[in-house]
Parts: structure tokens; C-alpha cells; sequence
RNA sequence: CGGGGUGUGGCGCAGUUGGUUAGCGUUCCUGGUUUGGGACCAGGCGGUCCUCCGUUCGAGUCGGAGUACCCCGACCA
């Protein structure tokens, strides 16, 4: 599949949907632009909350929740703010419902109209910063580190499974600092731990950087990225996190009295991840034989295909399952025995392999008798013969090496995707065949602006980790002098 | 909200210049044979052809309106 959609981008959407629909991870719902997350999509997106929550609390921060509803009144404080979120919102305007007087069905109760519209959130620097008020008074309260899990509600016009619904789940982390200093250095901590658990985690190879200020967060002073490549050559935005300023500080009127016993606005960061990251893995890794997941977040990391004939066959071998199972949980491996009697192999094995399990040990009676199992690698899909004895080794062994591989291979891709470029008319054409394209600017919306408008490429990031090539030059669209490069790609 | 497309058993589709009992694949159910890469045979269940109005002796097919969904744009994690 990779080498064909990176040739055929417009088929690229329609074999991500079969792939989410058909690994039965998530569906469209009835309601509007939102998405049904079916069990083995929400086992992996439980994986990756884990998986985020201990890098979390290892930094300091703690969960906490906040109201789903706004109070429109809160929208009107931080002006920049409004103007990023306030358009495409879903408003509550009444609170009760009532016996249609004309006929069936039930209408709006028009006597229980609310005084003042609430907002579903579309994220919640407001409520939160509303609540920090109360929370702040000394230094001695600062900082506040907390993170909240939940769902959030943006009326997109146009919606795709996991990449972009009207609703979808993420947590969003909101920290008060004393200090700008240190707000920043938040700020870059949490980016940094993005970074560490897409890599790490979902072996996903990104690139770290600042957008421009036209791609920065509504109300943000910075804001940082992980900018992803997908196997079609466009972007993905991960996640980020942004330096606040004392933006929000200054609408809410959050102040404490410092060590001189002065008052000071806070300073502020936020930071999130949705649900988009599944996407990110499944566009990053799947191929033509379905989804193929890193095992630190597989549901299921080693899955057992008995292979029989009769009763008294199934049971020796499921027999020795058991005892094969037993022994890799030990290690805190999950493993799963499908003992389904009324499927042929094959199409376990294909099934499997739709859903992405890492690692599959078939045993069939020629490997009872000889004390092996046929060991599978979904990366790859190579199989070996493998001995029972020292098979827990084999297999942790495995579970080790895909994650490398995998990352290994994504990152070749995108890397063989990353070129340079220093020619409008080169550019315009390099841009549409997909990837990233490393291209001096001369820093000025106007022209970000411009190229956008042309190409409908954006710059994905300026990059501080990776492809850092910080050197003299002129911009491609402008030709005024620059002093680096930025990553151009048209992105989702 | 602009531009395109599609609505026919659960799913995927065909349906000729308008013609009689609306087909095919798959799923599902029953029985049997199978089981080392998505099994096979036989039988069976399942459809107000998106809705309404119109044209016609006759509409899945033609016309109009409505509606739903999909794709492309604007918006965006």
C-alpha cells in the first residue's frame, strides 16, 4: 500500500477509512462529524493514556477536571483567543425539553430558555483560567501543574474518523508559572515529552519545532510542535504545546504577590494530544495487510492460532497454549488464545494481521510433536519456526525489534520525502508530489500568507531537533535574506 | 456555505431505448465435508428500489422538489 498511495494520493483516504472501519476500530456515528470508537480502538487510545499519564506525573503534573460547559460570557475576555475558537462552536441555549403541544415528538421548552448560552468546549483556557483566579494568590500557590482528560467539541465543516471529528477525546494540560522563564521551559518540557512518547511509544519518527505566527494557537506567545509524516508525504501535526504569555493571565485577571510582595500576572503554558495520534499511527505504520501497532500499545501483543484436526488434537494443542500463555504473562505480556473453532487458520491469520498484533505463534501438530511454533512478525510478516523452549527470550526479543523497525522504516521514509528546495517555480511543483520541503523564509506572515494561498502548503515548523540547517539565504517566494530553513508540506 | 457525486436485501454492486416475478457477490441461517494462509457443496432467510409530486397503459429506470451521505474547497487537534 505505501508505495502505491505515495503515487496515488487521492486513494490514500479512501484505504485509511477502510482500514479504521475494517480493524475495527472506530465508525461514523449517527450524530453528525462524530465517531464511534469501538473496543479494540479504545484499548489502544487506554494504551496511549497510560502511556502519557506516567510521563506526566513524572514532570510534576497531576489530573484534574474542569466543567464542560462554558459560560459564553468567559469567551468575551481574551480577544485573540475568541477569534481562533468562538465561530465553530455547539451552544446550549435551553435547558428543558417538552411534549410537542401540535403533535408527536418532543420541541424545546421556549420557557426554558437559560439567561446566558453555554459553551460546549471547544478547549478550556477559559473555564480553567476562570478557576486558577480563585486558586492563586502567592507564589508559595505557584505553579499550578494540572491536566485534564476529556472530550471536546468543535463544529468542523468537514470531518474524518480520528483525524478530525466534531467531537473527540484529548487531554489538555494547563500550567501557571511565577516566571516567564520557567513557563518556557514547561513548555518545552511537555513538547518534549510528546516527542519522547511518539517516538518511544507509537515509534513514530517527528520532527520538534515552533510555528510560525500563523499557525501559532489563538492567544499564544509560541507555540511548539511534532510535526509527523504520513505515508501519502503530508503532515500531521501530533500534538503541541504553547507558551501562554501572560495572555490568558492578563484577560482573567490571575495575579499573585511575588517574594517582594508585589502583584504579578501568572505565566502560562498549555499543551495537548487528541485522539488524532491514532490516526497518526495508523497512517504512519498500516500497510496493504492492515494496521501494524508498536507493541507498547498493542491490545494484544502475542496472539495464539491453534492449528488441528479433531477434538483430541485441539486440545493438546490448546493445552500447551495455556501453558505457553501463562509463562509470557508472567513477563507482563498480553496474549490472546483465539480458540475459535468454527474459523479455518488462514483467516485468523488474516484477521490478526488486519488488527495489527505484533507477534502471532501458530501450533499445529507437526510443531507439538517437535517441540516448535511458528512464530510470525506482523512488520514484516516473516515467519520462523521457533523452539518452545526459550520461546518467552524469542519473543520478548521480538517485541523489542518491531518497535525499531518500524520506527527505522518510517523514518527512512520520511527522510527519503525531506528535500531541499530554493526555487519558487521548482517549489510549487516539488510541494504537490507530497513530503517535506526544507526552504529558506524571510519570517513574515505576508509571505507564509502568500505561499499558502499558491500551493495551500503551510510551514509545518521551525525545526529545533531535527533537519536544523541554520544558514544564509534567500526566501524562495520573496527573495529577501533569511537565516535558515522551515519546513514546508501541505499538511492535514 | 460553494463545486461535484451517490442513494436498490446487513455490506458491496448490476439493472439495457421505460416492459411483466428486481438480479449478482458477500454476510447470515440449516445440514454435511473440511482445518499448516481469508474453505467447499447443497438448501434457505432477507428488498415500502431515500421521500414526495409529476409524466405514462406501465417508473428502480424519465422530469421536478426535498432529504441523507460521500468527495473537493473555506475552518481546524
Amino acid at each position: 500500500m505505501a508505495k502505491e498511495v505515495t503515487r496515488r494520493q487521492d486513494n490514500y483516504s479512501q484505504w485509511y477509512n477502510d482500514l479504521v472501519v475494517k480493524a475495527d476500530l472506530a465508525e461514523q456515528s449517527a450524530v453528525r462529524g462524530c465517531m464511534v470508537i469501538k473496543p479494540y480502538g479504545y484499548a489502544i487510545w487506554e494504551k496511549m493514556q497510560q502511556e502519557l499519564d506516567k510521563r506526566f506525573k513524572a514532570t510534576g503534573v497531576k489530573n484534574a477536571y474542569f466543567p464542560l460547559f462554558i459560560p459564553k460570557s468567559f469567551f468575551s475576555r481574551e480577544a485573540e483567543h475568541v477569534a481562533g475558537f468562538a465561530k465553530e462552536c455547539a451552544v446550549v441555549t435551553h435547558h428543558r425539553l417538552m411534549n410537542d403541544p401540535k403533535g408527536k415528538g418532543v420541541v424545546v421548552d421556549p420557557e426554558a430558555k437559560l439567561e446566558e448560552e453555554l459553551i460546549v468546549r471547544p478547549t478550556s483556557e477559559t473555564i480553567i483560567w476562570s478557576t486558577y483566579k480563585n486558586w492563586i494568590n502567592s507564589w508559595r500557590d505557584l505553579p499550578i501543574l494540572c491536566n485534564q482528560w476529556c472530550n471536546v467539541v468543535r463544529w468542523e465543516m468537514r470531518t474524518r474518523l480520528f483525524l478530525r471529528t466534531a467531537e473527540f477525546l484529548w487531554q489538555e494540560g494547563h500550567t501557571a508559572h511565577a516566571t516567564s522563564a520557567e513557563a518556557a521551559a514547561k513548555a518545552e518540557e511537555m513538547v518534549g515529552v510528546y516527542a519522547d512518547f511518539a517516538r518511544n511509544v507509537m515509534a513514530l519518527p517527528v520532527i520538534v519545532g515552533h510555528k510560525s505566527p500563523n499557525e501559532r494557537f489563538a492567544g499564544a506567545i509560541d507555540t511548539l510542535t511534532i510535526e509527523a509524516m504520513m505515508q501519502d508525504g503530508k503532515a500531521l501535526q501530533a500534538g503541541t504545546s504553547h507558551f501562554l504569555g501572560q495572555n490568558f493571565a492578563k484577560s482573567f485577571d490571575v495575579q499573585f504577590a511575588n517574594k517582594e510582595g508585589k502583584l504579578e500576572y501568572v505565566w502560562a503554558t498549555s499543551w495537548g494530544v487528541s485522539t488524532r495520534l491514532m490516526g497518526a499511527l495508523i497512517m504512519s505504520h498500516g500497510d496493504d495487510n492492515g494496521l501494524v501497532l508498536p507493541p507498547a500499545l498493542a491490545p494484544i501483543q502475542v496472539v495464539m492460532v491453534p492449528i488441528y484436526k479433531g477434538e483430541d488434537e485441539r486440545n493438546a494443542i490448546l493445552d500447551k497454549m495455556y501453558e505457553i500463555k501463562k509463562e509470557l504473562e508472567k513477563d507482563g505480556k498480553s496474549v490472546h488464545i483465539d480458540d475459535r473453532d468454527t474459523l479455518r487458520p488462514g483467516f485468523k491469520f488474516a484477521e490478526w494481521e488486519l488488527k495489527g498484533v505484533p507477534v502471532r505463534v501458530a501450533i499445529g501438530p507437526r510443531d507439538l510433536a517437535a517441540g516448535t511454533v511458528e512464530l510470525a512478525r506482523r512488520d514484516t510478516l516473516e515467519k520462523v519456526s521457533a523452539s518452545v523452549d526459550g520461546l518467552a527470550a524469542t519473543i520478548e526479543n521480538l517485541l523489542v525489534d518491531i518497535p525499531n523497525n518500524i520506527y527505522a522504516k518510517a523514518e527512512a521514509f520520511r527522510n527519503a520525502n525531506i528535500r531541499k528546495c530554493d526555487s519558487w517555480e521548482e517549489f510549487k511543483e516539488e510541494i504537490q508530489k507530497g513530503g517535506f520541503l526544507l526552504c529558506h523564509w524571510d519570517g513574515t506572515p505576508e509571505t507564509e500568507q502568500a505561499i499558502k494561498d499558491e500551493t495551500k502548503a503551510t510551514i509545518r515548523c521551525i525545526p529545533v531537533d531535527s533537519c536544523v540547517c541554520e544558514e544564509e539565504g534567500v526566501d524562495i517566494y520573496s527573495g529577501k535574506p533569511s537565516k535558515r530553513r522551515v519546513v514546508f508540506a501541505i499538511s492535514y
